[in-house]
DNA sequence: CGCATGACCTACG
DNA sequence: TCGTAGGCCATGC
């Protein structure tokens, strides 16, 4: 496993539950800011690292949507989020100014 | 090193 | 809403 990947898990496995962060807030929380690919990559190869501990699903984009095809596992992200009380509006998407893992602010 | 691809982001039309 | 373009970095060939 990568230093990088680990940092990333990290910051993931910070995130409340109930929450969501965007693969850029990742990137950045995790020391690389503007890397947020290096986040997405980072949560593909958790496939093969298999750490439980991590919540990958807590990680969408900054567009509020799963950026997983069905059959990668996005159907059980929604499922996850919603069993954690995250809401998913009538277009798919989620709402990060409710939901959205703000660090600083008193939500 | 070059090239293509990917669980990305922002901007523009 | 969708497509295009530029910018990042890691991985595989």
């Amino acid at each position: 496993m990568l230093t990088s990947h680990k940092r990333i898990y990290a910051v993931v496995k910070r995130i409340p539950r109930g929450r969501v962060a965007t693969y850029g807030q990742v990137a950045a929380l995790a020391g690389f800011p503007r890397h947020a690919r290096l986040a997405g990559y980072a949560l593909h190869a958790l496939r093969e690292d298999r750490d439980p501990a991590v919540p990958w699903h807590r990680v969408i984009n900054a567009q509020g949507r799963i950026s997983l095809g069905e059959f990668d596992g996005a159907d059980l992200q929604r499922e996850l989020l919603e069993a954690e009380g995250v809401l998913f509006q009538s277009n798919g998407r989620v709402d990060l100014a409710r939901f959205g893992w703000k660090k600083f602010k008193h939500g």
